[in-house]
DNA sequence: CGGAATCCCACGCGATACTG
DNA sequence: CAGTATCGCGTGGGATTCCG
């Protein structure tokens, strides 16, 4: 068993599922690596995410590690995240999630289907 | 936008998260990776899961397809747990994520502890 | 522009007890 | 042995409003 701040785990695995879990977690992560973006971006990037829960979803992306937030002392504010060495590790596993979604999918063609609309 | 199973994701590492995510699942799918598995040696291998909670992740990996349940019409009751072949396919995906996850883990030494007790 | 403060709700999770 | 059935709560997520 391994604790790490302060929660038990029965496996790493489960660590990183904490990390990328969670509504946005990984829109942000996927989004921040394609290069820094502003908050302002992320919302339009992220048209379904409120105010509240993106800055949420960002510190703590941040108090993990994983992402990085610059802010320039000007005005209007400016802020600017980006991903942490750390988060750029993080990018190989990523791709690995979206490739075997998509195989996954595959295999159940009938339950698949897309949409154009930023709603929902 | 994708729609599967009648839910919206941004990508398809959103469905991944999904199948693995949820408490026991990860473990579920971990200790079913190393062969078939009775209910009550998965009880006993994870002792903190109510048998509620062991039953209803195992109904619902079966419905996505990841594991297959068997049952054996002996009494008492017999019924086995083992990967599906799309679940097999999954168990790579399992070590990356362990992987990281120590890769994870060691950036941060100070906050990382080990226990071996079985409960919490 | 990039937040913080407040209020609220659904549901994931669990404790407990019962059963073919 | 391998499950249901009930009940209850914490918390993750969201809508809304206000602020430097």
């Amino acid at each position: 068993m391994i604790i790490f701040r302060d929660k038990p785990y029965r496996c790493t695995s489960e660590i990183v599922l904490d990390l990328v879990s969670g509504k946005w977690r990984i829109s942000i992560l996927n989004e921040l690596s394609k290069g820094p973006v502003r908050f302002n971006q992320l919302q339009r990037l992220l048209p379904n995410a409120t105010q509240r829960m993106l800055t949420m979803k960002l510190r703590m992306l941040e108090s993990d590690g994983l992402i990085i937030r610059k802010v320039y002392p000007v005005s209007p504010p400016r802020v600017e995240y980006r991903l942490s060495e750390l988060g750029e590790q993080l990018v190989p596993m990523l791709t690995m999630l979206c490739d075997f979604g998509s195989t996954y999918i595959d295999s159940f063609p009938d339950e698949v289907s897309y949409s154009d609309h930023k709603h929902a």
